[in-house]
DNA sequence: GTCTATATTCAGATAGAC
DNA sequence: GTCTATCTGAATATAGAC
């Protein structure tokens, strides 16, 4: 990852970097490759060259982040499956390789991790297809690992109730990522936090285990629930 | 709000309702008032006319449904408080105020409704200064006035909290309302639900509560607890 | 109020010199 | 690899006839 991130030194990464505050900033489509070569220092014609088009430019700012993010995520949970020696993990160990690991990296202003989990956050309300297509393609591995980490970890909850609620924890997460303001607009009053950014993670940690831990709606049917008395404790044992 | 919405016969409506349908599916930039104008079967100059410009439409297209919404919110709220004759209300009451008009809103597949929240919920991520000001404008009120409910209903939580947790409330419900396909490729396998959109709010809200009754970030010190024994009551009793 | 026609600006992309 | 210069298309917006 180190040799991939913030080259100052080569244009290709200095037009990464650049690409990746301004489409933070402004969004893809309002950033125009002309505004994000002058901010890289280098020609228009340069950035065509390097990505063969914007869609290529998008789709490399993501790329490089993105998998090392996801291998994290991976490499971490492997690690708590490994120390569990066969028993399933607790469901907030498993949040914590999946949100940890992206709450870690938005909290690295220095190395460029806030601006790109800003982007990402915001990007997952993108309409555009391409967009789509890929990030689908870049989750779909991780996310069915961490699925079928819940399945085990909560046996006493259907999966369609672990798959929506994955869903919403995701949303929850974007939001939080990507809407430093919109919080600053419910608060009205002064935060006392100093750094919101760093307060961000133990309290949406908390939130989420919460959310997945909630009891079901009305009119679940347990599809899996083991015949014996351990249910309402296994929704609790997290 | 029948009057305003869906007017087949004039042109000002048919934009509306063409553009509408058009942000949502696209975006708000990647639609052109070209696009539209000949989706609502009128010409482009029409359409700057009516609304002085894509801004002033945009602005339109929120602003009439906006309205309605917050106002069925308070409303909800205010006969719910009516009802409690002085006591605090329940959490999940005030939840109910607030997600559940949206969400059977975001359920009203013919009138536009459901096309509506989609809009909505990835308007939230929308980098662009304008619509962020606006949307601001349009939610101080009716966000400070929930906010008071939820402080008044959990006395033990410190107030900022309740606004971190209200701010990740409104992250994963915009999310799940705009992001439908998102839900699709989690999922992978096949949900048994025949309408995503009715399934959508008993689930929701039963995580919303959850997270928002989660029990507190280690180290957060209780700034208004009261000095009884009521507090772990007070933080379940919803 | 609705149209045609047009002004203006700016987007993404490329050819070709160096 | 990086530049200048340019092509081509599409965006918002408006002037002015009807």
């Amino acid at each position: 990852m180190a040799d991939e991130i913030a080259s100052v030194v080569d244009t290709r990464g200095r037009i990464l970097d650049a690409a990746e505050r301004l489409f933070a900033q402004h969004g893809l489509e309002a950033t125009s490759m002309r505004m994000l070569s002058a901010a890289a220092g280098c020609n228009l014609a340069s950035t065509n060259y390097h990505f063969g088009g914007k869609e290529g430019l998008i789709r490399e700012v993501f790329r490089r982040r993105l998998t090392w993010l996801n291998r994290e995520r991976l490499r971490v949970l492997d690690e708590m499956e490994a120390a569990a020696t066969g028993r399933p993990l607790k469901p907030h160990l498993i949040l914590e390789a999946f949100f940890g690991v992206a709450l870690r990296m938005a909290a690295d202003s220095e190395g460029g991790g806030a601006t790109f989990m800003r982007l990402l956050g915001r990007t997952y309300a993108e309409p555009s297809q391409f967009i789509r297509n890929f990030l689908a393609e870049e989750y779909a591995a991780v996310l069915e690992r961490f699925k079928r980490a819940l399945f085990r970890a909560l046996p006493a909850v259907p999966e369609a109730e672990i798959v929506w609620r994955l869903h919403f924890m995701l949303g929850a997460m974007s939001y939080a990522i990507a809407g430093t303001d919109a919080l600053k607009l419910i608060a009205h009053c002064e935060l006392d936090e100093a750094n919101p950014a760093a307060a961000l993670a133990p309290r949406l940690m908390s939130f989420l285990l919460g959310g997945l831990r909630a009891p079901l709606p009305a009119g679940c049917t347990a599809q899996r629930a083991k015949p014996d008395a351990k249910v309402r404790r296994s929704r609790r044992a997290a």
